[in-house]
DNA sequence: GCCCCATGTGGACGCCGTCAACATGAAGGA
DNA sequence: TCCTTCATGTTGACGGCGTCCACATGGGGC
């Protein structure tokens, strides 16, 4: 796998490399087979060699953005315990609550930090999230967190199922409003509330007056 | 604006039909300005006549959507009242909650009912939701079934800013992951436990065990 | 040293949105 | 009644897109 070899480099890299940088910029629509190949400075058709159709090369993308995205809820995660004081350690209840608003957290930080990405993501996410919580995968993140939330006595077994569904919904659908939603424009401030009010109402509910 | 004026009958009120049409079976990419010019029979350009550019078409198309989605709701909103005994009328917060719990139901009811109206709708969602409630408009529903909780002392006043971002953001990112994201094929049964589990996590957050 | 086949090229087809120039005919005033 | 005007519809063109095809090229294995 040596740079520049073949006619003209190795060119799968490149493409993908380039396809990732325009959908950064341009969203799902900065994939376009023709422009990408202008970018890396070949013809068009040269694609098809390395990627079956448009779709593939969103596939690769996408893997990308999936990536991010679990990088993104696992740094969020990670600082619960590291800004955790040594000399007092939250109880287990309240350290699963704060992983489980992480995850959030790291959720909605990908989506406004890459908006490009995230919806590239979301043009070809696998259908089936696996049922077996994987640590690489924002859905099983997402579960790990839950699972714990129910060990440590935070969540009533009874009500995990669909939880994880209705967690995923909630961030989901803030971020989808706010990139391209009628919520695009909230200032950043106004932003950061309302997803500690979101997050709170996943926690707690509505809480009567 | 008899039928059939002009040269080839009230174009525009034809165009936009078959626009509805269209979006309804194939959702945005279903928009094409030249495929319905065809369908209506007409040669393409004679759109520009009507519309300024494509999505001056879609945002008639999205007209349409908002009113079905605002209906939707309303009628869910209507079944509280209807099917409630007469005999043992529900005390005004269970009403209320009833009734914020009615208004999700109806919103993801539109999403499945209209997939392809539905989204056609958030790719041209007017930007700044109006601060007024008004009951003709989703967000105003909703606003104003929250505003209904606060008043029968169903939800804290401290807590009602930024509820309706909360609530729009579950049942909105619910409709999404099933409609075009990783919850698509998800079979109607659990498709209506885990919406039932939703706006349950909303109503009460997560009970510990 | 030669041949094969992976890799890249150029052209074509049918889509799309959009602009400009032209055609047509209904409406309304002379 | 006729003639003009202007809204409405048509034709043609341009560039961009994804995709299929036939063809060119040259590096690596024999």
């Amino acid at each position: 796998m040596t740079a520049t070899r073949y006619h003209h480099g190795n060119l799968r890299e490149a493409r993908a490399q380039a396809a990732v940088e325009a959908a950064r910029e341009h969203g799902p629509d900065g994939l376009a087979i023709r422009e990408l190949a202008r970018r890396v400075g070949v013809s068009h058709n040269a694609a098809y060699r390395h990627f079956a159709d448009r779709e593939a090369l969103v596939d690769v993308v996408a893997q990308v953005a999936m990536q991010g995205l679990t990088d993104a809820m696992a740094r969020r995660q990670d600082d619960v315990d590291r800004t955790a004081p040594d000399d007092v350690p939250p109880s287990p209840q309240e350290r699963a609550r704060a992983r489980l608003r992480a995850t959030g957290l790291g959720y909605v930080d990908y989506a406004l930090a890459e908006p490009g990405l995230f919806r590239v993501l979301f043009t070809a996410y696998p259908e089936a999230p696996d049922a077996t919580p994987d640590a690489d995968d924002p859905f099983g993140r997402l579960n790990l967190a839950l699972d714990e939330m129910v060990e440590v006595g935070a969540l009533d077994p009874a009500r995990r199922p669909g939880a994880e569904i209705a967690c995923w919904s909630a961030v989901h659908g803030f971020s989808m409003l706010l990139l391209e939603g009628p919520l695009r424009g909230l200032d950043p401030d106004t932003r950061t509330a309302c997803l500690d009010v979101l997050l709170d109402t996943l926690d707690r509910g509505h809480p009567a007056a």
